[in-house]
RNA sequence: GGGCGCUUAGCUCAGUUGGUCAGAGCGCCGGCCUUACACGCCGGAGGGCACUGGUUCGACUCCAGUAGCGCCCA
């Protein structure tokens, strides 16, 4: 096949940030990232989790991005019919709270604009700011089909909507009611529990005595919110408790307002609780309301929409909530029935979008009768339809459906899915699919309900509607039939209840199977010291300087290194650097490659087995034990594995040791080898650096006589099946090199020895027929080149001869011994020697130990005593030949 | 109060089924512009795996408990 042969020679430095503006480009342009149903092989769709539509790129949505990109890049590569369905959120309440501040910074409002007047401006704000950040998103490099662009407000996605709320409400699974729900003053709307966060904060607990209407003592009931009092309709005490039972039945006198209270016997009242009285506010509080139900206690709403008091707050009406509390608290301590007020700490509901302190308030709103849902949800878990990866994440969330309580979805907001219910004058609802006709308004007196939905109520519909559902079943559209369910579905896991778990319920409810296989959980972005990243703390990353000042590739690989299951992600300038780094040194082997492939072609295809030198038979070896080891991580969804071995792989072992030993060489077998490991390793890298490794790819295959088995690397085939044989022998073989050429290295740079003085070097075998001195023969010229060897001699008879004052370094199996006349500083010698020697000693003496144990050479296995006993050996050999070399210099 | 997770080099983290697993990146120290790369090369120092008990011939790795930290839910 024919690749791209724009580029075939590559420049002297990378610069990522030409190659990554022209690759995804060309990528878009080739359709590479386009999928259509009926492609071949398996099904694999993923849903990006749509971001805000107004909003901007964070270092959050550029780790989501890292891992699907890499996860669908993966599956293409794989051959699977991979796509990636992008899209973005309506997100209502944070949505029209920029509008709004936008409003009120013009002198206006959206009761100003009316309705109408305000959704064209929501629009057009959304037109002006919308689709920045799937912009952002392709700078990252994401591969996912821009054809398929869904917005949660849009037509189809509207229709679906639709179909979904009258399909729960005809099976009685969306209702409306009136229950205590949480209410945002600010936001002015109801939310829901998961809405509503529960910071610790400093309060106090007062206690207030209602006296007995027959004049006796009464009662003594604990609050936190003390002007909630002025909505008491009653005092529970539990049936059982002997305290109170003389005055259930009784009533008592509400202060200020001189209400009588019933006191009524509720078993859901804690005995052990304050002084195991309630004053009761049916309608600011969820158990009174509950209380006040099972007796018959009127609800009296006294704090309104806006957090005042209301009219039924007699004297304190028009008070804000807080000032009330206050003022209640002097009037009651100056009547002396504030008995004590004791300072504590309480969570209290905050609303997680503004953070102002959220009103419990009766009130009717739409819900969704979450239990039957919930429940098929759990067996479907249970049955093994839907994995957690890392799986640990799982019992929280069967835990959190298992005490799932109904739903609120209306929202007080213009923003938004409006709630398709029309209301005749005498109540009587209309839930309907089509809007009613003009004729029907006017015949039935119809108004249209004011509210909209939750956008969690869309988004649930997320795996769907992004594959065109708007009603109908998995037939509907061969997308659906296709790819429904979803093969994966990548979040972080603080959104699982939010949203994951509604798609789940709500997937199984219409389509009758899970929306995804897989739940696969990342953790948060955090610094370099684990912190959150917040503005507040002046640690945020923006993704996007970090893409211009180190490309794409360098903060993903950084953000996937550090990306471990189960575990957040901390990131930092330095990591980034890193990424960069390691993307410009695979360059410079890329590049070092080409060089080579000028002078020696090769045609993509390791060299024949016959042709091979100990380091070609290494590397093949190596690399496929990476191969295996990345392919593996991948299959696990475990990036950071990959990354890791890749890296090692890459740098230590093709660059650091193959690369400068293939600089002797200049035949064929080489430069295959070369090659063929670099093709192999950008094919696997390419999930996580895309860009870079295309440009490279591409490079590399312009410099080849052979054809590539694919035009791009974006689409070529994943090393699946071993790239070679692992060789045990070659890596043993090469071991000794490494072994021999790191201790002369050490043993130069411990004698300060110039890098442009060569030594000569006499081999003393400790045995016969050494097999490290046979390997070590073979591979002389590496010692030359890595080691800075001169003269090369064996000692054959095991004694090196005269020599004058040598050193000696020794290896497994064979010593090397260093003439040093003229080089060194002889007293420093000896010390260094006599150091060495303690420590011999002590390894000598550690391995005796072991074997002096009984236990353990009859219950260890015979290989690990053996290991035991070959230490021993070897520790008193170095032993020996320190104690002689120490004789030599004195 | 319940659940989950974490505690390994100065920092951030890996450590598969218990026996060369005590590792990596960054940082630090020393030496090198060696013809792919100074975004580099070579060498080095540095921890004995939170603590306490167990199981075992042997535990960072298994069990129990303690302490501290974090997250989620009440």
């Amino acid at each position: 096949m024919a690749t791209d042969a724009s580029t075939d020679t590559l420049a002297a430095s990378y610069d990522p940030g030409d190659i990554e503006a022209r690759r995804y480009g060309w990528w878009e342009a080739q359709g590479f990232f386009a999928a259509e149903p009926d492609d071949d092989g398996e099904p694999f769709a993923i849903a990006m989790p749509p971001p805000n539509v107004t909003g901007s790129l964070h270092i959050g949505h550029a780790l989501t991005t890292a891992i699907e990109d890499a996860l669908v890049r993966h599956a293409r590569m794989q051959g699977k019919n991979a796509v990636w369905l992008p899209g973005s959120d309506h997100a209502g309440i944070a949505t029209q709270n920029v509008v709004e501040r936008q409003l009120a910074l013009e002198g206006t409002s959206r009761h100003e604009l009316g309705r109408q007047g305000f959704l064209e401006r929501m629009w057009a704000w959304v037109q002006e700011s919308g689709g920045a950040i799937l912009a952002q998103e392709r700078r990252l490099g994401a591969s996912a089909d821009w054809r398929r662009e869904a917005f949660t407000l849009d037509e189809p996605r509207s229709a679906a909507v639709r179909t979904t709320f009258c399909r729960l409400y005809d099976d009685g699974l969306v209702y409306k009611g009136e229950r205590i729900i949480n209410w945002c003053p600010r936001c002015q709307t109801a939310l829901s529990d998961i809405e509503v966060e529960h910071p610790e904060v400093d309060g106090e607990l007062a206690s207030l005595r209602y006296p007995a209407s027959d004049g006796g003592d009464g009662v003594v009931v604990a609050t936190t919110r003390v002007e909630t009092m002025l909505g008491d309709t009653g005092v529970a005490v539990h049936p059982d408790d002997e305290r109170y039972r003389h005055l259930i039945g009784s009533t008592v006198v509400l202060p200020l307002l001189a209400r009588e209270l019933p006191v009524v016997a509720d078993a859901g009242v804690d005995p052990e609780f304050g002084t195991g009285a309630v004053k009761v506010t049916p309608a600011h509080d969820p158990l009174d309301h509950e209380i006040g139900q099972r007796h018959g206690l009127e609800p009296v709403e006294v704090i309104g929409d806006d957090a005042a008091i209301t009219e039924h707050g007699g004297p304190y009406v028009g008070l804000d909530r807080f000032a009330a509390r206050e003022r209640v608290k002097g009037d009651l301590a100056k009547r002396g029935v504030l008995e004590q007020v004791e300072a504590r700490t309480f969570a209290v509901g905050h609303c997680s979008r503004c953070d102002t302190v959220v009103e419990p308030k009766l009130s009717e709103q739409w819900f969704v009768a979450t239990r039957p849902l919930a429940d098929r949800a759990i067996a479907s878990l249970d049955a093994g339809a839907l994995r957690f990866v890392p799986d640990h994440h799982a019992k929280g969330y069967r835990d959190w459906l298992a005490n799932l309580h109904d739903w609120c979805i209306s929202r007080q907001l213009w923003w938004g899915h409006r709630i398709p219910a029309w209301y005749e004058p005498d109540g009587t609802v209309h839930v309907r699919r089509e809007d009613p006709s003009e004729e029907e308004i006017e015949r039935l007196g119809l108004t249209r309900d004011p509210d909209v939905l939750d956008t969690w109520f869309s988004s649930q519909l997320w795996p769907l509607t992004t594959l065109g559902w708007t009603g109908g079943g998995r037939e509907e559209t061969p997308e659906l039939a296709a790819w429904y369910p979803h093969a994966i579905m990548e979040t972080g896991y603080d959104i699982n209840t939010f949203w994951v778990s509604r798609m789940h319920m709500i997937g199984l409810y219409l389509l009758d199977e899970v929306p995804f296989r897989v739940v696969f959980n990342h953790g948060m972005v955090r610094d370099e010291h684990g912190k959150k990243m917040s503005k507040s703390f002046g640690n945020v990353i923006d993704p996007l300087e970090f893409c211009e000042a180190y490309g794409a590739d360098a903060l993903r690989f950084a953000l996937l290194r550090s990306a471990s299951p189960g575990s957040d992600v901390p990131i930092a300038r330095e990591w980034v650097e890193g990424g960069r780094r390691f993307c410009n040194k695979l360059w410079h082997a890329a590049k070092f490659t080409l060089g080579l492939l000028g002078e020696m072609p090769a045609d993509g295809t390791p060299p024949p087995a016959a042709s091979r030198t100990l380091e070609d038979r290494w590397l093949l070896s190596r690399l496929e034990a990476t191969r295996a080891e990345a392919v593996a991580a991948y299959d696990e969804h475990d990036l950071a594995r990959a990354a890791r071995s890749l890296y090692h792989f890459t740098w230590d072992e093709l660059c650091d040791w193959y690369v400068e030993v293939a600089k002797l060489r200049d035949d064929a077998a080489a430069t295959h080898t070369l090659a063929y490991a670099l093709d192999q390793v950008l094919r696997l890298l390419h999930p996580q650096i895309p860009f870079v490794t295309e440009e490279l790819w591409q490079a590399l295959w312009a410099s080849l006589d052979g054809e590539a088995d694919a035009t791009a690397l974006i689409v070529a085939p994943w090393p699946h099946t071993p790239v070679a044989s692992r060789d045990d022998e070659a890596e043993a073989g090469f071991a000794v090199l490494q072994e021999a050429v790191t201790a002369l290295r050490r043993f130069r740079s411990d004698h300060r020895l110039s890098p442009a003085v060569a030594v000569d070097v006499v081999a003393v075998p400790r045995e016969h027929g050494s097999q490290q001195l046979a390997a070590l023969q073979g591979a002389v010229e590496g010692l030359r080149r890595l080691a800075g060897v001169a003269g090369w001699r064996v000692a054959e008879g095991g004694e090196p001869g005269e020599l004058g004052p040598t050193g000696r370094v020794s290896l497994s199996g064979v010593d090397l011994v260093v003439p040093l006349a003229g080089l060194i500083d002889l007293a420093e010698e000896r010390d260094r020697l006599e150091r060495e020697l303690v420590q011999a000693e002590a390894e000598h003496e550690r391995a005796q130990k072991m074997l002096a144990n009984e236990g353990f050479v009859a219950n260890a296995p015979a290989d690990k005593v053996q290991a035991e006993r070959d230490k021993v050996h070897q520790w008193r050999q170095r032993i020996d030949a320190l104690t002689a070399q120490l004789q030599q210099l004195r």
